[in-house]
DNA sequence: CAGCCTCTGTGACAAGAATCACAAACTCCC
DNA sequence: GGGAGTTTGTGATTCTTGTCACAGAGGCTG
């Protein structure tokens, strides 16, 4: 074994211990012993739409966010992925060869495990701890895409730019969001001049302050 | 052993062997001799929005019309789910006692197979042909799910409506679509008079026929 | 400080969709 | 056949959102 595995393995543990501590030691052991870690900077893409997956992917630090593309390139963001959360799309796409329909993008450095197809039929098998992760990691990503739903279909735009700037908040661990109109108007498939208008009128209602390159909240 | 669920025993592995046929011999006859039947008639409501689950739902005959409603008490239509396919939902709820978000309700007589919580962990550890239908249900439904949100972030009124019409022929396999204009207005969240207009147009183009209460298709 | 770039603000207009109002056509049932 | 209920067609109007055009403010750099 290479030092740069062994590296790696003890470096799998930290993360586990830290992030994934419902898992059992033998369980944790099992995945530092076969898992790998890869490293990606802020804005670098993590996967492609329509890219193969080869492994499970577990997030192990920063935060990753995922956007569905639309036909002419444009990025409607669906949901964040957190330290001790799994990409729910790598688990099934890996276990059937099967191509993603999702864009993520790491916004911080983020560091993810990736855990080979071929222990999953092991882990599924001898750890329950673990099945309950892979069924609850898919229950969750699936509530949320049903809230997104819920939100674009039934809500007009100053609501959804409400519970966007909630969510922001929320997830960043801020009140100040160092963002621009027009990113977030991307983000809902909107246009920059629209979402100006409409955070001008929260404003008006002191439910936000806007300065130049952030927001700030008062929610 | 009553007669009545030596008969349930029965039927239910008529409908695995039917509808079921990857399940190998012995994950069939465990779910035989722990599930139970249930039967709706057409329309009734098979699940409601909030209700708990205590096991897992596999159709076993007829057709249901999953929703997602909103807070005005407005009915989305999401998707259809066939004999042979599984209720992602019942799944992860039933092994977390969680509440779902979804109402279902069959359009066809339907019989549906409830397989007790308690069973999932077995079946989960010794049924590797279990695990991926699991696994491969969540997939099928997260991806079904995804392109619902494409189509109402990405497309206006007018291409939803004739992605609509190609998905209820193919689903329910003919041309001729017994439906009114004011239920596709329902399902898509739009008006009547809405949706009529569209439906002027594609027959204009020749895409459809309109004839009272049914809609003939040319795709 | 001059020039340039990015970000924000705002008015005018266009397009899509929802709503209102009403009429016509079809179906069923007495 | 006549009336009631349901389904469909259509114009007029309003509301929301997107698009275009342009201006000003802030920040960076030579």
């Amino acid at each position: 074994m290479s030092q740069n595995q062994a590296m790696d393995n003890y470096s799998s543990s930290f993360f586990l211990g830290k992030h994934f501590s419902q898992f059992e030691p033998a369980l944790k052991e099992k995945i530092a012993a076969n898992a790998s870690l890869r490293e990606f900077s802020a804005g670098e893409q993590i996967m492609q739409t329509g890219q193969y997956f080869r492994s499970t992917v577990l997030i192990a630090e920063g935060r990753v966010k995922l956007y569905r593309e639309g036909a002419a390139g444009e990025e409607f963001f669906i949901y964040y992925l957190e330290p001790g959360q799994a990409c729910a799309l790598s688990m099934i796409c890996a276990t059937r060869q099967e191509t993603s329909q999702i864009m993520a993008k790491a916004i911080e450095p983020t560091i993810v495990l990736t855990i080979p197809i071929q222990l999953m039929d092991d882990l599924m098998r001898e750890h329950k701890t673990w099945y309950y992760f892979v069924l609850d990691s898919y229950r969750s990503r699936f509530e949320e895409l049903l809230t997104v739903v819920d939100n674009v279909i039934f809500k007009s735009m100053d609501e959804r730019l409400e519970y966007y700037l909630k969510r922001q908040c929320e997830k960043l661990q801020t009140k100040q969001l160092r963002i621009t109109h027009q990113e977030i108007a991307n983000d809902l498939n909107s246009s920059r001049e629209v979402i100006s208008r409409l955070l001008k009128k929260l404003e008006q209602n002191r439910q936000i302050s806007l300065f130049r390159n952030y927001i700030e909240c008062h929610f």
